[in-house]
DNA sequence: CTGAAAGCGCTTACAG
DNA sequence: CTGAAAGCGCTTACAG
């Protein structure tokens, strides 16, 4: 093997200067074609790369992104941020950029080791997830000059004064609710989390206004009749499913899987089991929905992650790369629903 | 705010050489308690952090690993390399090293980005998942001088040339076996999958040895009968157990959490609901066999990633770094049993 | 289009 | 215990 070509080195190899070597690999169009080959070639054939360490430290930039990762509580919801994250991976990659990965007790202390990180230039920005309702994150990380994308809106009122890229719920689940309004269902419950987070209320915002505009009255909407609201959980939906059964309702639209789950038990009992499928919609569209043959609601979130790696790696490269100047971008995206079949197979079981 | 400080910048504000502040930071023994103590204040004040790049140029180290994520094929069974990719990143932070993500669509493509990472100097080292038999990765580690620890055994005959941390999977079905033995259960049936898969052939071994050591005889332990390999799945496991049962099987012990919610529904109708949740034991404990009340063999994963990461920053420092020298380490946990009680809530909607 | 110079901010030897 | 020197391997100006 010998010793590591570097730059130096293979200039000599070559009888051309550093520069031109460096050139060739950040400013390929100024360099004269022949030369250009020339170099690639001798490249290829030593294996050179170029050292991260070096390049970070005279171009000031590291090519990394930080992303705080959380433990899952939810086996069956945390698939969602595990496809996000695979997809920030790959796009960060393909982008010539790397993903950083931290742990954090709380949001003070994500901020923190953020900043800490922007701070010795192990990266130059980073992603925010989870976003919620008086989330201190953007100010702290904007009063601490650390670029930075959110995937998630933020949920308190005001201009946003960062970018941030989102997936409209309330379309998705509006989506829902006209599906099963076109299957001739009318009382058609929500079951969705206790007011206050922005995403749940979100998602049932989409049912309520569809419903309303089905001209189903507002009494019926009420909470506590087709408004049903829980913790999240398997049991949860089941126990909510029954209360909405109380009042009437023959479906359900959810705010996630697990709700759905719970719920489609209580409707394979009370009805045929091909019905009790088709009148539950989740949201995710995890894999134990598909497993199971529930529709749901599928969050492009591959798109989400590389518009946020997109918007991201815009702003660190942008020409003029002040954030007060450089004017926040906002996107919502909209999901699709998955209609499933029902599967014979799973229904063995069934009364 | 003004400029950010450097080793230069404080060393003049002090009065002392970089050099004093470099070791006051890396061999702090070395300094005088006065003089230390001083540097430490200031740095604090400043808000001084060292650059990661000039460190990482000088010293050769990025104090970063390689870990490749892969796309959660099962929501279900996703969850265990969940904790451990947290954990991974807990200890690595707590021992001032970071951890780096990629991506890959097949080993070849993971062992050539992690040696391409490694030549640039962005990690270190790297840790290796989901092993399997005949996997290349380890070999072609090796061969381009990338440091490594493997979570997960080499599945191949022959010696194993490099450190792994493994879950002793056969102690675990072991376990469950036994837990059900004594229960008075006697056709206990392990629903696996096919032969070849190191993971899934480990877990039958634990289920035959307690079974025969219970004296069981040989030919109810045949393929077929109380052995029922199948695909990973729910559906899969239902399927599995109805053959199961039609071999007067009573109980399970199951290769996933996924086999287990699929056979737990087949003795659910089968016999009263109490005795079908103890009559079934999963693998992995995953969020899904908590929800359903279902026992299952919890694999000590933070464990593990505690060890992977000490054994690899331990080989890192070691003052022989030489890997031909180093001798590798093979560390094998042992997994616990977790018993849950029947969850009357869940078993409204059994007949 | 190409090259000689400077310097990013540290740590590693080594001398006092 | 402390300091002056060298240099890690690049890229960014700038001059030809």
């Amino acid at each position: 093997m010998g010793t590591k070509p570097t730059l130096q080195s293979l200039a000599s190899t070559l009888g051309v200067s550093r520069q031109t070597i460096s050139n060739v690999l950040n400013n390929p169009q100024v360099v004269q074609a022949s030369t250009r080959d020339r170099v690639l070639a001798e490249i290829r054939a030593s294996g050179y790369r170029p050292s991260a360490a070096a390049r970070s430290l005279r171009s000031r930039r590291s090519q990394t992104i930080g992303l705080r990762i959380r433990p899952a509580v939810d086996g069956i919801n945390g698939s969602l941020m595990d496809a996000f994250l695979h997809a920030v991976v790959e796009c960060s990659q393909r982008r010539d950029h790397r993903l950083l990965l931290i742990t954090a007790t709380s949001d003070e202390q994500e901020s923190s080791e953020q900043a800490a990180l922007h701070t010795t230039g192990a990266i130059d920005a980073c992603v925010l997830t989870d976003t919620h309702r008086d989330d201190d994150r953007p100010s702290a990380l904007l009063d601490a000059g650390v670029p930075f994308v959110a995937f998630g809106r933020p949920w308190q009122d005001g201009p946003a004064d960062h970018s941030w890229v989102d997936i409209d719920g309330a379309a998705g689940t509006r989506l829902a609710t006209e599906h099963l309004l076109g299957l001739g269902h009318r009382r058609i419950a929500f079951l969705g989390w206790p007011e206050g987070s922005g995403v749940g209320d979100d998602r049932r915002a989409g049912w309520r206004l569809a419903m309303a505009d089905a001209g189903v009255p507002a009494e019926d909407l009420a909470l506590g009749v087709l408004d049903q609201r829980t913790d999240d959980g398997v049991v949860e939906g089941t126990q909510a499913m029954e209360r909405a059964r109380r009042a009437a309702a023959t479906a359900a639209v959810c705010a996630s899987d697990s709700l759905a789950v719970g719920a489609s038990t209580v409707l394979r009992r009370a009805t045929t089991a091909e019905t009790a499928r088709t009148a539950v919609v989740g949201f995710d569209d995890t894999p134990v929905a598909a497993a199971l043959g529930l529709s749901s609601v599928r969050q492009p979130v591959a798109d989400a992650a590389s518009r946020v790696v997109d918007l991201l790696i815009e702003r660190l490269t942008a020409p003029d790369a002040d954030p007060r100047t450089a004017h926040p971008v906002h996107d919502l995206l909209t999901p699709e629903l998955v209609l499933r079949e029902f599967d014979p197979r799973l229904d063995q079981h069934a009364p």
